[in-house]
DNA sequence: TGCGAAACGGAGGCCCCCCTCCACTAATCT
DNA sequence: AGATTAGTGGAGGGGGGCCTCCGTTTCGCA
């Protein structure tokens, strides 16, 4: 797992923690292009600070995307006590509420990189578990991979909704044909 | 309909017929926000002659997204002759497999605008009756309306898959959904 | 409190995009 | 063939983002 040095000094550690909050706001409303500058500006800091801190935006994004993942897993361990199908069904509307609001979590999902890998892996060995205790329960069809599941999902998190209600009976849907 | 109307002489002609294809092939690569100098260097054409033709970007893009609806509508009819069921879901194949090069058409699904609102209504009266005649037949559980029904695949051309089959294995899962 | 090192931040060079304007080119008409 | 005029295309000003560099500020240790 990648992880990025957070500063020594108070000040700086103020300003690093700052970078990466505009950085993931920033990031979920614009994509992974959005103007490093204004990611400063957001965070109240020179450019010069921003790119001391992180010296490509790759690595600005990297630190972010690494936080985002690490709690999504964590999310797979809080459903594990619920009956398979619950289970399996929670974690997956967490995925969704998640990455809506950080689509770079699935802009990256095929992107080549041995960092978006090893997120990857860690998404997938958070999530897999919870997909194969479903079907050996005998709740969901035993011809859908997680990796299907996954894209599934994640397509949903980018389609535009009218509301929350539309977009939990559309996920509902599309869960539906899981079913056994 | 909102038409554009095509120059007289015959070369603005080819040009204006150059710039639309290069429109299409640029908003389907980079999306909306594709650079108009390099829409007009694709076209081979000058950018003043882009300005002249589509004054603003918004007039390009329409010009280029009423002829996709268009196409996508003609299919609807293509299809009206198979069974409730095939129709309805060959036609949402026909929706994929068009707008996953094309997602300037996912993007505006839900933009404000008379003209896009005129689109979408063409869309939806080419695509509804499909579901209505798929739901009479008792093929399709009949909580769905078309629009959650939309909604569903359009999320999904926008998710990224490994390979085309996978892509339709993907697909077919979540209209199992649908069944009734 | 004083000092060295760490951190800051924004000016500036570069590049790309937007859009306008107008001297030039060539299609069409007679 | 020559005149008329629609059509061309690119230079250029403005704006904004990228990234570097370095004079200035601030921290924190002693």
């Amino acid at each position: 797992m990648v992880t990025v040095r957070r500063p020594q000094r108070a000040d700086a550690r103020r300003n690093f923690d700052a970078l990466l909050a505009a950085a993931r706001d920033a990031f979920a409303e614009n994509g992974t292009d959005a103007s490093l500058e204004d990611i400063a500006r957001r965070a109240g800091v020179g450019i010069g600070t921003l790119y001391r801190n992180f010296p490509t935006r790759r690595d600005l994004f990297e630190a972010v995307y690494v936080e985002e993942v690490d709690q999504l897993s964590a999310a797979a361990t809080a459903v594990a006590s619920l009956p398979p199908w619950d289970a399996l069904t929670a974690w997956l509307h967490r995925f969704v509420a998640y990455a809506v609001t950080k689509r770079a979590i699935i802009e990256a999902l095929n992107r080549e990189s041995e960092m978006f890998a090893t997120c990857r892996r860690t998404m997938y060995d958070a999530g897999e578990p919870l997909l194969e205790r479903a079907q050996k329960a005998g709740a969901v069809r035993t011809d859908v991979s997680f990796d299907d599941l996954l894209r599934l999902v994640s397509g949903l998190t980018s389609a535009a909704f009218v509301d929350d209600a539309q977009r939990d009976r559309v996920i509902a849907l599309a869960l539906d044909g899981l079913r056994a």
